[in-house]
RNA sequence: GCCCGGAUGGCGAAACGGGUAGACGCGAGGGACUUAAAAUCCCUUUCCCGCAAGGGAGUCCCAGUUCGAGUCUGGGUCCGGGCACCA
């Protein structure tokens, strides 16, 4: 054993250098082709897939590191169980983000995107990921967004992508469209003009289609609880009815004005119904006013002379405000119609107003409302002194018929009142009896609705995959055949929006006018291009085929590795990438594209870091660049640190101090396992710890309890050196073995240092052996009337009479003890109480 | 406003279906080695009283269930994240 005088960093021979080994090892895995996975031979497919980034020109950020140094820790052990682990990574390079970047820093993005790539593989190599670099895809590589365009021409062809007019957040001084993020506080975020609406053909896929199933199948998927909530809550299902209301004949109605002309400068021949969608048909009695959006069809026709400056003044100012502020401005505002309707369950007229509390994209655009039982109902009804009546109230609750100071809104345990015959039901069963009431005379029928929108796919933008359609003036609008895809985007010089409102693709001529396939005239192209979102929700299928070109999948690899076995990311794509990426599996599913219907098997969000217990960034100057890291310390100590700050799936604190203490385990787990013996036998105690260790890294990797893990190799390791004693090389080779996932490099170097050939990511897993770890004698906590009172210790497997019997022979116990114990509970292996 | 998470030493955090609170790590204090420093190793480290033996209190607050509550139930406070007029 070498003197301690000698363990300086220079001298003693077998001091741990990460820069070398990590060096040594990257190089020797990419040689050997360590990580690359036989997809078509390998048996036991395990697909570890991890979200890819977006390749900016920061570099990557540690936020990333932790998601895939968590995946790629699964995927190790997984493969150290005996998979065949598939853990490709890609980028996510299309989109605004880009695009942006590049304008503000005057270059393309064609040209910095292949740079920022080049860096992200750089310092994900250096990270010492598992990951399979033969199957590196780009959403920018036309062999990739061809096949993108293609899914386009899936859904098209299905009738599940359609056109329609939309509004857009349009800023008025930059002549641009604007994403909802450019929008701060109503206001363009690049010069701060006001920002208005504007309409545009986009197009959409029918997502709100297969809503239903979308919503179903989470029933069985196994995800993170959250993740599943959220998009629940996304799909926002609602069971209720839509009721119509007939508008009032106004010849009946004495003392006012005449109904309005339709637009034609007709009078309506066919009565008039609103038709409204409530969940609370219950309240009808309660429903004192409707309200129409401002964008309702039935508006004008339903709006007399008198009023008619008054609400196309109030329409047109609806439509002049952005997206955003319409939605986040809660002051109620809104003007009357000077029509009435009749309420089908009291009779009476009431009155109709137009409000942008009312949105046209949800049930109708039109609401019953009924201010009593509805919060919104109610402030607006205040602010307009429109009448208030309560027709739902607690259970024993005898003042039915006072005022209501506020809306009423609770259901449970309530019953009807001012209902006619219907007072007195609770509401629950007052909502069927009243939809089936209402059913019978033509005035109901139940619906659900979702409050899922369809999945807007245009951007009128430069920087993404162009929409694969071309308009004919003969032929209307033809898909591109799918032997023409790819559709390629152009190299534009100026990609800048422009005040036209539509694409910049629109100036570029020569890719805009072309043939049209079908009658060959002339025709242009769509200059929008898709959603980035449509890049990511399918890029799991490609990365298996990365090498086919004819295909966007291959029919037996993807049989082989799909659904994607374990999937890791963050919640931050609960709901968008997840549940797009479900959709067009789905479609694709039922297409007849792949056999299966979910496209991840099991998905686990991970927590966020913050550091110092703030959130990290570039503001703050507070970002952690992982390459700083990974030089002062090695990847390895970075990669175990990340896992060991706090639970994996909670996230954790980043603290620039702590990471020294990752480095020691390392450095002692390192000296340990150098100088080891395979002299004499190893410590009887010491593999009981041992075997303890293997059993409980073993149960915490795939729980992702990664921090717990650690912690537990950390104690094996004090309890191997206690006392500077050598270490037996059998208690320690098993715990690189342990350690591996985490440190991979200084796991493969000590292996090889051991005498090993080959990676040790080849050579199994330890066996834990329950005998081995069992202890012969166990520590009992003893308490008197549930208070602490000491410990005994007994023979492993000793029942309650010898605990009993070890516990009144302690003074210190036993003076607690006066009398004989009036009860005993012993829980076996744990503790005892006496009750006196 | 609504929906999800959280709250445990000086700090990051542990604690299987209720059963010895604070594992593991950082920091701090003390010691060994060294001419010295760094590195390394050892000891102490929830708070209060006590020289000690020992005792008391303690997991955001207030109630409750239980032989026993960080863990379960009800009510509240604060912090973080998401969604936002969805009828």
């Amino acid at each position: 054993m070498t003197e301690p005088s000698d363990r300086t960093a220079a001298a003693h021979p077998a001091e741990y250098d990460p820069a070398v080994i990590e060096r040594k090892w990257q190089d020797r895995w990419d040689a050997n082709g360590t990580n690359r996975t036989d997809l078509v031979g390998g048996v036991r497919p395990f697909y570890a897939l991890m979200m890819f980034p977006y390749p900016s020109a920061e570099g990557l950020h540690v936020g990333n590191l932790f998601a895939f140094t968590g995946n790629d820790i699964y995927g190790r052990f997984q493969r150290l169980q005996g998979h065949t682990v598939f853990e490709p990574l890609g980028f996510d390079a299309f989109g605004i983000h880009s695009e942006n970047f590049a304008l503000k820093v005057g270059t393309h993005p064609a040209d910095l995107i292949p740079r920022n790539i080049e860096n992200f593989r750089r310092q994900l190599k250096q990270a010492g990921l598992m990951i399979d670099w033969t199957h590196e895809l780009s959403t920018t590589d036309p062999a990739y967004y061809k096949w993108t365009q293609w899914l386009f021409l899936q859904l098209y062809k299905r009738g599940l992508a359609y056109k329609k007019r939309a509004a857009v957040n349009w800023c008025p001084n930059d002549k641009t469209v604007l994403a909802n993020e450019q929008v701060i506080a109503g206001e363009c975020e690049r010069c701060g003009a006001k920002v208005e609406q504007r309409f545009l053909e986009q197009w959409f896929f029918r997502i709100t289609d297969y809503a239903g199933r979308l919503l179903a199948n989470l029933d069985w998927l196994d995800w993170s609880e959250s993740t599943k909530l959220a998009q629940r809550n996304w799909i926002g299902r609602s069971d209720g009815a839509e009721l119509t209301f007939r508008v009032q004949d106004l010849e009946d109605f004495a003392g006012t004005a005449t109904i309005a002309q339709g637009p034609s400068g007709e009078f309506p021949a066919q009565p008039i119904d609103i038709t409204v969608f409530t969940t609370r048909p219950d309240t009808i009695f309660g429903a004192t006013y409707l309200v129409l959006a401002p964008e309702h069809p039935l508006v004008d026709a339903l709006t007399i002379d008198e009023q008619r400056e008054d609400v196309g003044a109030y329409k047109r100012n609806a439509a002049k405000q952005d997206i955003v502020t319409r939605k986040v401005n809660r002051d109620k505002t809104g003007v009357f119609t000077g029509s009435f309707a009749i309420n089908p369950a009291t009779g009476q007229p009431i009155p109709i107003w137009v409000a942008d509390y009312v949105l046209m994209e949800y049930g109708t655009g039109a609401i019953m409302a009924v201010p009593g039982h509805d919060e919104r109902d109610f402030e607006f009804a205040k602010a307009f002194d429109l009448p208030i009546v309560r027709v739902v109230a607690g259970a024993d609750d005898g003042n039915a018929h006072a005022p209501l100071e506020t809306a009423y809104i609770e259901t449970a345990n309530t019953r009807l009142v001012n209902s006619g015959e219907f007072s007195g039901l609770p509401v629950l069963e007052a909502k069927r009896q009243i939809t089936g009431w209402l059913a019978d005379r033509g005035h109901a029928r139940p619906v659900v609705n979702y409050r899922l929108h369809d999945w807007c796919i245009s951007r009128q933008r430069y920087w993404g995959p162009p929409i694969p359609v071309i308009y004919c003036d003969r032929c209307g609008t033809v898909p591109v055949p799918e032997r023409d895809l790819p559709v390629e985007l152009p190299y534009v010089e100026d990609f800048k929006p422009d005040d036209t409102g539509i694409s910049p693709l629109a100036r570029v001529e020569s890719w805009y006018r072309v043939a049209c396939p079908s009658c060959g005239g002339e025709a242009r192209r769509e200059t929008d291009v898709s959603d980035t979102f449509l890049d990511s929700a399918w890029y799991f299928l490609r990365y298996p085929s990365t090498d086919f070109a004819d295909v966007p999948f291959d029919p037996v690899l993807t049989e082989k590795w799909l659904p994607v076995t374990s999937y890791i990311g963050g919640n931050e794509h609960a709901v968008l990438h997840l549940l797009y990426s479900r959709f067009v599996t789905m479609v694709l599913h039922d297409a007849g594209q792949v056999s299966f219907e979910e496209p991840y098997e099991r998905f686990r969000a991970h927590g966020m870091i913050v550091r110092e217990g703030a959130k990290m960034s570039k503001s703050r100057g507070n970002v952690v660049n992982p390459d700083e890291y990974i030089e002062r310390w090695g990847a390895d100590t970075f990669r175990t640190y990340l896992m060991y700050l706090g639970p994996y799936e909670e996230g954790g604190d980043f603290r620039d101090q702590s990471v020294v203490g990752v480095r020691r385990f390392l450095d002692r787990l390192w000296s340990s396992a150098f100088d080891s013996t395979t002299d004499g036998a190893p410590d009887q105690a010491v593999l009981r710890k041992l075997h303890q260790t293997i059993k409980k890294v073993s149960a915490d990797i795939p729980a992702l309890s990664y921090n717990t893990a650690i912690a537990a190799m950390m104690e094996y390791i004090n309890v191997v050196r206690r006392g500077e004693r050598t270490a037996h090389r059998d208690e320690v080779e098993p715990l690189v073995q342990l350690v591996s996932p985490f440190a991979p490099h200084l796991a493969e170097e000590l292996w090889e240092r051991l005498g090993h050939e080959g990676s040790i990511f080849d050579a199994g897993w330890p066996e834990f052996d329950p005998a081995m770890a069992a202890e012969d004698l166990i520590t009992i906590a003893v308490q008197v009337n549930g208070k602490m009172r000491g410990t005994i210790q007994l023979p492993n497997g000793s029942g309650q009479e010898a605990a009993l019997e070890a516990a009144l022979a302690a003074p210190a116990i036993a003076k607690f003890v006066p009398a004989a114990p009036k009860k005993v509970i012993f829980v076996p292996g744990r503790l005892l109480n006496l009750v006196v």
